[in-house]
DNA sequence: CTAATAGTGTCTATTAGACAGTATGTT
DNA sequence: AACATACTGTCTAATAGACACTATTAG
């Protein structure tokens, strides 16, 4: 007797054991992917034509037409479609929802305390996506208010439990404290405010042995502006010589140089991959 | 006119909208969780009683009883519940599934390929575990068979992109390559073995700036103990003094001495949580 | 010339790598 | 005594931190 195929304890072969399976029998809940996307604003320093731009992070938020948690901004996000990976459903949603194609993305941590969305059980898989902004063209598919989408600036400074989310334009200035799980009750909808602590816990360690960060860099940039996205990430200050020694293996002068600027010229440099 | 509580499009408050929201309105898809438990087999070397043991990094499998994979091996795994978290999840399906009680989790990597599990679209959300064996009785309520349980040796020199695990005793071998997803016609069930290969690397990376090795180790501890466990997880020999040097903070002395060892005797080291 | 940034040089402090050498238990 | 490991000392190489100094531009 060959013991090819394999039966059960109820004598059923996977084949047979597959037909009779029934998907309903257990809890109904659903799946989504909500991203949080970092990118720099290069904001251009009008009080004096010397110095140079200052640049802020932001994180990309929605402002939720719909309930639950209307009127609160949140991440964009959505749920996952039944024939597609996860990355790929963080991809679509990420187009559909902000008209960003083509982005770096990496998985961030799944979020599934059973509060955290008060509809039903829903099962966040986050994301965490860096984007030059400079590349891109946001557009809002889904509404028709431009003021539905915001980057939001953060400051983040190194040991601090909170991050301050500020939006200028309007004036608007959010909280996010480190509260546990399911951590309702932020000025943010849902979780998101954790999922985009965690996102910048991420940033901020991986940006040390990894290269993620020419992600949020347009292809041809001067070391400076580099070493700023470094303090910003970091949230601390660094020395131009240390910097300039431990980045210079990642990068390649291109022999351009930077113009009216009040000051000496910056030799522009491309990310070396190697 | 009071814009508070909130309406929608439809005119509907937030709590009308939940009263009217359908859960079944989306596809049908479950959520489990899976866990790589590593420890460390410490075997007695029997040809010289001078030699010290030889440290083996380990992962505990479980041969599947019933479709689908029947008779592959697999992680210990199963179905979120409906009033748990993630964590939860992770901690009880590991106890009834294996005995573990109260032992160290972290969360892996969510995998989500529609084509990993033949039954439906399940989404596993994996989860790290370190223990230190001296300390747990392994036991296995589900099944009466004590074989149904085993901790396979682990092979992962650096640099190599395939992994081989070991069960000596029964001369059984399987071999672990970078597939892509969903990483199925693996010896392993389901993409179990990409979840061993995550788990991995994710210890390998966390050794050098955390301090989670010593969830695998005993209370006490020995300074080259430690160090052959550093090797295996890194996949490469390290220099004794320098091991040393870095080590030394974290750790402290307690003036207790390894015995009959055939050598010189080896003092006993405690963590040093600072 | 001045303000502001770009970029280099260099001294010192710290850490890593390599290896020799001493210490101490059991058989 | 011999073996095997424990542990320390030290030289050198590499890296990090700190800061001074020179270079260059627009106004």
């Amino acid at each position: 007797m060959t013991n090819y195929p394999l039966r059960d304890q109820n004598g059923l072969t996977e084949a047979a054991f597959l037909r009779q399976y029934d998907p309903d029998a257990f809890e109904r809940l659903a799946v989504s992917v909500d991203t949080v996307v970092f990118s720099i604003d290069s904001r251009i320093q009008t009080e004096n034509y010397r110095k140079l731009d200052e640049q802020k992070l932001t994180v990309l938020l929605l402002k939720r037409n719909e309930h639950p948690c209307l009127g609160k901004w949140s991440l964009p996000g959505g749920f996952v479609g039944e024939k597609e990976t996860l990355d790929q459903a963080a991809l679509r949603v990420l187009r559909d929802k902000t008209g960003l194609d083509d982005v770096y993305i990496e998985q961030l941590y799944t979020f599934g305390h059973p509060q955290r969305d008060p509809r039903m059980r829903i099962i966040s898989v986050a994301y965490l996506a860096l984007i030059d902004r400079s590349q891109y063209q946001l557009k809002n598919p889904d509404s028709q208010k431009i003021t539905d989408l915001a980057w939001y600036e953060i400051d983040f400074p190194k040991n601090t439990p909170t991050l301050r989310l500020k939006w200028e334009a309007a004036g608007e200035m959010l909280e996010v404290g480190n509260s546990p799980p399911p951590a309702l009750g932020s000025p943010l909808a849902f979780d998101h405010g954790s999922l985009i602590l965690e996102g910048l816990l991420r940033l901020r360690n991986k940006i040390d042995y990894t290269d993620i960060v020419f992600n949020l860099l347009p292809g041809k940039f001067t070391i400076t502006h580099l070493q700023q996205i470094y303090e910003i990430i970091g949230g601390e200050k660094l020395l131009a010589p240390v910097f300039r020694r431990k980045i210079a293996r990642k990068i390649t002068p291109t022999g351009e140089y930077t113009q009216e600027r009040g000051h000496r010229p910056s030799q522009l440099y491309v990310y070396k991959d190697s």
